[in-house]
DNA sequence: GCTAGTTTCTAACAAACGTTTGAAACGTTT
DNA sequence: AAACGTTTCAAACGTTTGTTAGAAACTAGC
């Protein structure tokens, strides 16, 4: 795999600047990620990519596309490698005949390296990217989330699996809340400003920041998983106790 | 206090439309939740609002006031009410000399409770408002940012003292990290649509959704605060095994 | 029925909006 | 050097953008 895919490479050495299609690619991605997809004009991207303004309807056919292909281009290779990541630990936990099969931690770890990786290699696309998932993660427009659904439907329910063999004590409902859960707190924090803060503060030498957040955030989640599950009926009196 | 606030009641039964400034943060409230705060132009609030386009300058100044007065109207109440209940939660923990002082999911649900509560009280505008702060929370836009951070200090700060109460065994950075977690989890899941699909698909019959929410959401995090403290220069091999 | 103070209104500003069209320029292959 | 398919380009379409100035309308006190 190249050091800088889509550049063109000629003869041996010589690099070009990355084709048009590319260049609006980049550009969107930091554009969309700052303004939103409503309040990112074509204009404002394919001045920013140095670009016709024509281009981008000529290549992605308008600007709702133009906003899919932005996120597809890395959410897909991120989501693929999650699936694979997970495969590669079961088969893993299979050879060395582990009585529990895997962790709640090893299932967690395969979720979030492949982001952890995006957001690592990638000098500012990738950071760029996970807030802009962010973002779209509270967008309400309709074509948004069918297409994040769409997106994520198959690596949820690749890891919805491998969850329920590792936690037996949940029901499918518990189950999926506390994937949802889960969900929630990896998208805030990846896609958060404040977590860069929260980095410097404590560890302003560290470099290997993302080991730093698996490390708290995996045994975090891994305990609310493992919590005991709900009671049918059950009331805890949390909440009629202190409303009328 | 009246149920219907900032409504003009006239003599003792008859009520009038509520007035220009209402109409105009009613408006806006749903209008930046669907479309953000850049993609929302003055002239969609004011025709939504039935209003002339020169009151929402007259009444709030620009935009980016107007903006921080929709959140501020029903932020500060909640974050108000939380620090109270909290406070409540306590006073009555110290009346029944209780040596362990308040538990996480007290905690907790002083934190969720005055959510939920908006979120049902004002038929549709509380759950708006809900959903406008997590597209508030991924906007990077420096004056919401800031904005932002200044209306929770003194709650998040309040709870923060709280949680480290109950939560001896976890260092200052730890409980930072885990504060930030169940922020994430908390407005994810308060924020988003799903929750309300999946509520739906679980128990379509029930009407104490909210109820059944803290149910769910309150152990999950309490068993995740709860976990072991991390450990200084662990290294799990979480991250490193799988990694390059 | 006048006055003073508050609120609403019309009108206007230059600038930017997404998309389409048809011509110009490009690199390859005949 | 002609003909090809692909890509880039300038120009234009009718709307819409936040904000302001000043006139008009309203509400109250006297």
């Amino acid at each position: 795999m190249s050091l800088r895919p889509n550049v063109k490479r000629l003869n041996t050495l010589e690099i070009v600047a990355p084709d048009t299609k590319t260049r609006i690619l980049d550009a969107a991605e930091e554009l969309f990620m700052e303004h939103g997809f409503e309040a990112t004009s074509l204009r404002l991207i394919t001045t920013a990519a140095e670009v016709n303004l024509a281009a981008a309807n000529y290549h992605f056919g308008s600007k709702e596309e133009l906003f899919q292909a932005v996120l597809t281009r890395r959410l897909d290779p991120m989501n693929q490698q999650r699936i694979l990541l997970l495969s590669q630990f079961e088969r893993a936990a299979e050879a060395s005949a582990d009585p529990d099969g895997l962790t709640c931690e090893k299932i967690l770890s395969a979720m979030f390296i492949p982001a952890l990786t995006l957001a690592r290699d990638h000098e500012r696309g990738g950071k760029n990217f996970l807030r802009l998932l962010g973002r779209a993660y509270a967008d309400p427009a309709p074509f948004i989330r069918s297409f994040l659904s769409l997106q994520y439907a198959d690596m949820i329910a690749r890891f919805r699996t491998a969850f329920a063999r590792s936690l037996p004590h949940l029901s499918r409902e518990d189950l999926s809340w506390r994937l949802h859960f889960v969900m929630g707190a990896l998208s805030y924090t990846l896609a958060g400003t404040d977590v860069l803060k929260m980095i410097a503060q404590y560890h302003p030498e560290e470099a290997h920041s993302d080991e730093l957040l698996l490390n708290r955030l995996a045994p975090f989640l891994a305990a609310g998983l493992r919590a005991p599950p709900t009671v049918f009926g059950d009331t805890t009196g949390l909440y009629s106790e202190a409303t009328p």
